[in-house]
DNA sequence: TAGTACGTACAGAAAAAACTGTACGATGTT
DNA sequence: AACATCGTACAGTTTTTTCTGTACGTACTA
């Protein structure tokens, strides 16, 4: 049937586009591709479903929603009488984007800060070491201004982070457009 | 000699992490390594030297240099009577977060945003065009919705990348920290 | 309690990405 | 003009990731 086509071609249209892009998220394009039938879905839908729509296995629907699943982007759904699980896509965009930055990147700050913050303290031991030459002293000084510049640059990502977390960025940057 | 080792013990335990993270950059663990060696390293360094210092082969080095020149996170340096390529890190972080900000999430969703608008307008010829039957219509209706609270909220994920590119973010989370 | 359906762990195959060495164009030197 | 050095394109290899099919534990069904 002709309108059928037209209607896939512009839905898959969209999900090529969303499915590259979705690299900037971690997620392998072919997780992509599922979050994208997802998005157009208007029922959540069986792994069994995944797999016969996009022609791959079941193992990897599986995977591709547990990856989505780790990032909040997706959501198991229950249903009555259904012994499937099903998975629907979270449509509330921001809080999606807010989950991504603190589920991913929060962790990422928190480990390059605390390898820092170690770093920092041994380093310190060497400076106050009295046998330390002065060579290695001046160095250490050195790498010590360097840390200590990023951790405050980390410092700030997490207060940035913050406002993503409270949600208090919308008051920044408002969801309705100002109309000025 | 004990102590140089110590100094450099604290660095690779840095480096380890950085390199780690980077992927939150779309940013490889090698290239990540030596973006940590440029971290530390007191001038700019040759290929050659990244090379000799991460013992790998010169085509790494220039692709993963180049990989971090593209999200600007490294720069070429000119030297006066030096033949070879230098490159130093770009130590101006808070620009460097906005940089690939603007560099990556802004073409993703430039490029989201048009295959939308694009089905968008596939979507409404198909439901002005008279001969189109009823049940195809609505879902097209419903897909056009779901398009367009997307692009919404990709406006408001612009709107958001404006702020990081005119650096207006920084008058809503300041770099100096608020002491309270 | 035996049987069936479901999701996933696991191991191997296929595909993709990262890495290397060679070769070559460009640029600078003698 | 001949030579040397630099960075990178390219092709081939190695490594990693992704994908598949089988097998198994769990939970529901009869």
């Amino acid at each position: 049937m002709k309108e059928h086509d037209r209607l896939a071609k512009t839905r898959s249209m969209v999900i090529d586009a969303i499915a590259q892009n979705m690299h900037l998220y971690g997620i392998t394009p072919s997780a992509g591709r599922l979050y994208g039938l997802l998005f157009f879905s208007d029922k959540p839908l069986t792994l069994d479903e995944m797999k016969e729509e996009l022609g791959m296995s079941k193992t990897s629907m599986s995977n591709s929603v547990r990856s989505l699943l780790d990032l909040n982007m997706v959501e198991k759904v229950w249903v009555k009488g259904e012994r499937k699980d099903l998975y629907t896509i979270r449509d509330d965009w921001y809080q999606v984007f807010f989950d991504y930055f603190t589920i991913r990147w929060r962790t990422a700050i928190t480990m390059n800060s605390s390898a820092m913050e170690k770093s920092m303290s041994k380093l310190k031991e060497l400076i106050d070491d009295p046998k330390t030459t002065e060579e290695v002293r001046e160095q250490a000084l050195i790498d010590m201004k360097k840390l200590q510049e990023r951790l405050d640059y980390y410092d700030w990502q997490n207060r940035l982070l913050d406002s993503f977390e409270t949600k208090d960025i919308l008051n920044f940057v408002p969801i309705e457009k100002k109309n000025d």
